[in-house]
DNA sequence: TTCTGCAATAGAGAAACCATATCGCTTTGC
DNA sequence: GCAAAGCGATATGGTTTCTCTATTGCAGAA
């Protein structure tokens, strides 16, 4: 039954029977059969089908809320008594808004300095896909803004706020600033992240409350980007001012704090919320609360 | 894997394997190898053994939770694409204390006015068995108090709020009063709720905030054997206003409101917490909710 | 000590599982 | 239109797993 609840989930994962039977590692006949045995021990058609994957059903829809419970619930069974065997172990995987990247190493860093037998993978994500990749079991755990979330499905643990910082060339007419506000900045060559990033929404947000519309000649999912370029000299960017200092450090690059962007929003860890949380995950949380508080 | 842990379950409920491999429907030894396979799987041994049963280890302990927590949700699944099939059917277990039963009567017949394929199961208990119960997936839902109870865990809706009354024989000293204190009850002949209730120690601590000791010369669980003392003339009892009615009506016996227990301890439906309901159990919050209203 | 109740173990038959091979249908490309 | 390719269902057989009966081993009680 919890065999054909993981084939389930790898289905309405992939889409595709062979390609979920490939990363379950069976074959597509058993997938297939699997998925019939459940569908009969339920009653219910769960997939439509014909000669092609079509989707969930409604009833499919529903159960799929709960095969993710219990095939998450004995995953992190398993992962429970392997921690009372060999105390601190396994792999923990966390999705990061690239603009708390930063945060994600320090936090992964503390949190292996006491835990060394815990592996660590830290991918880079927007925010709405940080949340769909807890839901499905993808990560364990993810940082990222915590307003307008769905609390209550998650704990959170905040982390720090964000403040924003511009980055431009040390020649850049606005480099000698001490301070500037978010109209000035509507005459530069803007560098911004995509729209999908909840940062950039945000950061559109000050922009039009300064009353000017932000106009990014240039969009990438990557601060990497946003930065090198304005290490060309002629563009400049908007980042928070941790990630801004540690990129730019070294590069000669100017940072001038933006006024009025200060107490900005709340970043922090969040994880699926459970009762118990796993050891490693609590401990994980714990790490945050202690880094919060320095 | 899913079996092993109804095993598990079972075992840690009858602390024995026969009679728990007997409640499954299977045999000993079948029990003793899925045991022993779950903690093989697990790497933890989850039980105490010496030729006898010896009591979950503190691992055991632990993957209880979670054990309760899967296969409770597995049934919900079944439950709720049987839901989908057939319409609202099945059974429903209350748990429900003494003091609520008339309202357990009125919540399962509203209920069954609407959902006629619904089986009720009503069992009188006490509220700590009532939250035994649903952590052991004995009962799907309770009526109880809602104060001083481990919120959080559960869902609620509040139906009404106790009133306490003074039920006794219409000769009796009292019965013509048309109100009365705790402290003036002190002299009669008491019978009340035996102290694992939690109604009595809501009484208990009626009395002592009016300054004196209750001494309950009769002590039961039921409150039929209580109110059937008083109508053998001698004795006295308290009761909630709601059930004293109904408990007395036609045998002549006389209620007495008592002064100053006006606004008293919330009553309510108390069901485990799951995201999201199962489609009965929500008729059901739906059904009190629509109770509590009248 | 013997007896009794309990859980583990042995062994055999039944059931479930899973892979290979194949079919039927749909879509795609020419 | 037709051939080819992609996709999922089905058939079949070998292997594993499951679960039963029968029995053994062990500890406490008489």
């Amino acid at each position: 039954m919890l065999a054909k609840l993981e084939m389930f989930l790898a289905l309405s994962k992939e889409q595709h029977f062979g390609r979920a039977a490939q990363s379950l590692g069976i074959t597509q006949p058993t997938l297939s059969t699997g998925l019939k045995q459940l569908e009969d021990q339920l009653g219910v058609q769960l997939v439509r089908r014909g000669s092609r994957y079509g989707g969930l059903t409604p009833e499919g829809q529903r159960a799929l809320t709960w095969a993710r419970q219990i095939v998450g619930d004995a995953r992190r069974l398993r992962e429970e008594m392997r921690f009372s065997r060999e105390g601190l172990a396994g792999h923990l995987r966390l999705a990061v808004i690239p603009t708390a990247l930063t945060w994600a190493s320090r936090l992964a860093a503390g949190f292996s300095a006491r835990h060394p037998n815990v592996a660590f993978t830290i991918l880079s994500r927007n925010s709405a896909e940080i949340f769909t990749m807890l839901d499905n079991l993808e990560s364990d755990a993810g940082l990222s803004y915590l307003d307008n979330e769905p609390l209550g499905r998650v704990s959170t643990v905040e982390l720090y706020r964000e403040t924003y910082t511009l980055v431009c060339a040390p020649d850049h007419p606005l480099a000698a600033r001490a301070e500037i506000g978010w109209d000035e900045l509507s005459g530069s060559r803007l560098c911004l992240l995509t729209p999908d990033m909840q940062n950039r929404r945000i950061v559109n947000a000050a922009f039009r409350a300064a009353g000017c519309e932000p106009v990014a000649l240039m969009e990438s999912n990557s601060t990497v980007v946003l930065v090198s370029h304005v290490a060309t000299g002629a563009w400049v960017t908007v980042l928070p001012g941790d990630l801004a200092h540690f990129l730019a450090s070294g590069k000669g690059l100017a940072i001038v704090p933006i006024r009025g962007a200060a107490p900005g929003h709340a970043v922090g860890l969040v994880a699926p919320w459970q009762e118990p949380h796993t050891p490693v995950l609590q401990a994980l949380l714990d790490e945050a609360a202690e880094l919060a508080n320095d």
